[in-house]
DNA sequence: TCCCGATGTATCGGCCCGATACATCGTCAC
DNA sequence: GTGACGATGTATCGGGCCGATACATCGGGA
């Protein structure tokens, strides 16, 4: 799950350990703690190791990482042509962790650069979690409320307060989805869901603006 | 962190692995998905080699569990005396960790056994993490909104929203402990209904159980 | 009869975390 | 000047927890 996060950030730039980390800790704030160096270090080994990422030292005359001030040993990651193919598989890629709520937020970060179709199956499939946590939750409130003390109750109705409301919000991004037209790519393929390999990686992948219709009081 | 939630179970009753599993999924299903047993059977058997845990074949004798059938080598973990303590120190106990996600919903749930002092230090301790973690998204909303695209900021503001919403849940349980409440139905009727409030609050903390519920049907 | 789903115990590889160590840079007080 | 301090930066280690997997029994229905 890291992995697909990583890539998505360094494919945006080329970042450094501890830049990459605050930029993870602001994009996957919501569902997400802050990533610990003792994940983000041996991930980028492995991902560097894979061939995904490359490593390249930092020189005086790179000014690509404007913020940093420091020259010292840092050491700059950057995405790699294969690690780029790595991303869009793994960008429609679904397993179950998709739906959790690590998965859903990561590949949610990344909405702007999914294809529809994917965007849908997430939202669903998070949807769907959701639900059977809603309805866990009631079953319990319905049928075992007896057999629990007080303060249970209480975290139980909490939690199935915030369940209802996500799945609120998913309808009606669901909604809006279904509603809006993305210009282009839309078009082909109506049935689709079968994952060939994702064609147009070179040229830079038009992100196919989402224009989601998102807007607040 | 399970640890607790483990001692906290077999002090209701003793039970074997997978009916622990069960009661761990139901009471602790809120903020929290169902353990692994690839994580509850190594943690029984350490609880067990640290003697806060004893292990007991099942006999055809003991109907301490009726809802299971089966009699063949099933496994019955019953707390000991050193566990009883163990349980207790822990309860009142508080890191950081207690704050998280998984820390809070299991201290909440055993709050019934829960000195009141120590339930209040809990919740305002998990206020406060929840107030930080909102301001950070407001931070980057008011500030790096232009940064972010649609999909990344609506996830922002959702979670803002679920940051907000637990905070007054918050506030309301908080209002209740110092007024002397159980958590239970508040939204059934106005809070200035109640007859008067316990006056006590001073620095004694007599265990004051909403519903001490410790016997099993 | 025979298979299937629920019950039940257990292990393994691997992800991820918190704690820790170490080193440099800019800045501000003294 | 200089020394303390916080931010920046890289890296490892032990351990908790997870999903996948294997294996075994039991009750009940095809």
């Amino acid at each position: 799950m890291l992995e697909l996060a990583i890539l998505g950030l360094l494919q945006e730039a080329p970042m450094h350990g501890y830049e990459l980390r605050k930029e993870l800790a602001t994009k996957l704030g919501t569902l997400r703690a802050a990533i610990s160096y003792g994940t983000l270090y041996p991930t980028l080994k492995r991902l560097k190791l894979a061939g995904w990422i490359g490593e390249a030292e930092m020189t005086e005359t790179s000014d690509i990482i404007p913020p940093m001030t420091s020259k010292r040993g840092r050491v700059v990651y950057k995405i790699t042509a294969e690690g780029k193919e790595r991303f869009a598989d793994l960008l429609t890629q679904t397993g179950p962790e998709t739906y959790d709520d690590t998965g859903f937020g990561v590949h949610f970060t990344f909405f702007s650069r999914t294809d529809r179709a994917t965007r849908l199956r997430i939202l669903e499939g998070r949807r769907r979690r959701v639900e059977e946590r809603r309805e866990g939750l009631r079953e319990v409130l319905a049928r075992a409320a007896d057999r629990l003390d007080a303060y249970t109750l209480e975290l139980q109705r909490h939690g199935l307060d915030a369940c209802e409301r996500e799945v609120r919000w998913l309808e009606e991004l669901i909604t809006n989805e279904r509603s809006g037209q993305t210009p282009g790519r839309s078009r082909f393929g109506p049935a689709g869901a079968q994952p060939a390999a994702t064609p147009a990686a070179g040229s830079e992948t038009p992100p196919e603006q989402p224009r989601p219709h998102l807007d607040r009081p």
